[in-house]
DNA sequence: CGTATTTGACCTGCGC
DNA sequence: GCGCAGGTCAAATACG
């Protein structure tokens, strides 16, 4: 929240005093900063292109998580003194002279703490409050989405398209087969298997890219695999590949290799099940990591893009899309870890850590001389 | 000779 | 019931 202020602060340096502040906002501080939110999701929402509704949604939300983080004086003379304070705080720190004592030190020192921990408070209460809300729209998304599906269950014949069966892992019942892109008359497996429970474990796919002279199709994912079968499909002359797992006898795991019908470049291998043993040493750790070409990334949306992402994050994200069964507990996690990952991404985050370190190391060391 | 691959036959589910 | 398409089996074949 201070961070907001002080970006604030920077887009008005000459400070802040009651006159600057609109009539509006002074008879109430949650006036205020609506209208601050307001002015915020504004701007962000022009260049996003959202809708209004979803710009009065983002103003609300954005004008309740500060409320709820941040204690404001509703008198307007209090409102005044606390942004002459809250605001000027960054101009104290600037005026401080080369020959500020030790004292003045250890005094902005302890106040800084004071605030730390007063941000730490804030930022509990936020994500707090964020995850009552994320529930909440998580619940009505639910409810939306179970009612349309019963609408359109009926309606929607085959032809799922690319981006559908792509995520087959991300979405534990359905997607349990897949296809290539231009693969529509394969809609009757679709369904046959989609109808079935899902008791044959995790299906995913993934696609490689491969050189058009290779001729051989061979994903290396670090398994062995023994081919049991091939078969030519309709709308694809390159004809499909049905591979077990030899590793372990026992192990279930199968997997189809196709070239893609639009692409020849790459091939599209589908996994099935779970591997019962440890995987043997390999070019690549796993199936899961194998690397994509970046025009699949582009065709790909979502799977695609996780399976890019650091495993840390890729664990998360793949998650992220609504579920029901997801703990609170989980989704901080979660959230936890979106954070830490957008933080270390921001090179000026990176850019201000390097220099905190470096500093309390130099601090450290003149304490220790 | 043992193992892996190929390939035609067979099975299954679905739509008509 | 028939045809179609995908998936699997297993005998034949290739390979080291
Ligand atoms: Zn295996």
């Amino acid at each position: 929240m201070s961070v907001f202020r002080y970006m604030m602060r920077t887009d008005s340096p000459k400070g802040f005093n009651s006159k600057s502040i609109p009539k509006s906002a002074v008879v109430a501080g949650g006036d205020l900063w609506l209208v601050v939110a307001a002015a915020a999701v504004i701007m962000v929402a022009g260049r996003a292109k959202l809708q209004w509704d979803q710009i009065i949604a983002h103003t609300l939300l954005l004008s309740i998580l500060v409320l709820a983080a941040t204690p404001i004086p509703k008198e307007p003379r209090k409102l005044h003194q606390f942004f002459q304070e809250d605001f000027l705080d960054l101009d104290l720190e600037m005026k401080l002279s080369p020959k500020v004592e030790v004292s003045d030190l250890m005094e902005e020192l302890s106040r800084m703490r004071r605030e730390n921990k007063g941000l730490h408070q804030r930022l509990r209460i936020m994500s707090g409050n964020y995850n009552a809300l994320h529930a909440q729209l998580n619940d009505l998304k639910s409810k939306n989405d179970s009612a349309k599906e019963r609408s359109q269950s009926r309606k929607r014949k085959a032809g799922e398209d690319y981006a559908e069966f792509i995520n087959g892992t991300n979405s534990g019942t359905e997607n349990a087969h897949q296809s290539t892109a231009s693969d529509k008359t394969e809609d009757s497996s679709c369904k046959k298997l989609r109808e079935t429970p899902n008791t044959m474990g995790k299906v995913s796919t993934i696609v490689v890219p491969i050189g058009e002279s290779d001729t051989s199709s061979v994903v290396k994912d670090g398994y062995q695999w023994r081919k049991y079968g091939q078969k030519v499909t309709r709308d694809n002359p390159s004809p499909r590949a049905y591979f077990k797992c030899s590793f372990a006898p026992s192990c279930p795991v199968k997997k189809r290799v196709q070239r893609s019908a639009e692409d020849p470049r790459v091939v599209i291998a589908t996994y099935e099940g779970d591997h019962n043993h440890f995987q043997p040493a390999a070019s690549n750790s796993s199936h899961r990591t194998v690397n994509l070409s970046p025009s699949m990334v582009s065709s790909a949306p979502t799977w695609a893009l996780d399976l890019m992402q650091p495993a840390a994050s890729m664990h998360c994200e793949a998650k992220m899309p609504v579920r029901e069964s997801e703990t609170p507990m989980e989704s901080q996690r979660c959230l936890v870890a979106q954070m830490a990952s957008s933080l270390t991404k921001n090179p000026s985050f990176t850019a201000a850590l390097a220099a905190a370190v470096s500093g309390s190391i130099l601090d450290w060391t003149k304490t220790e001389n």
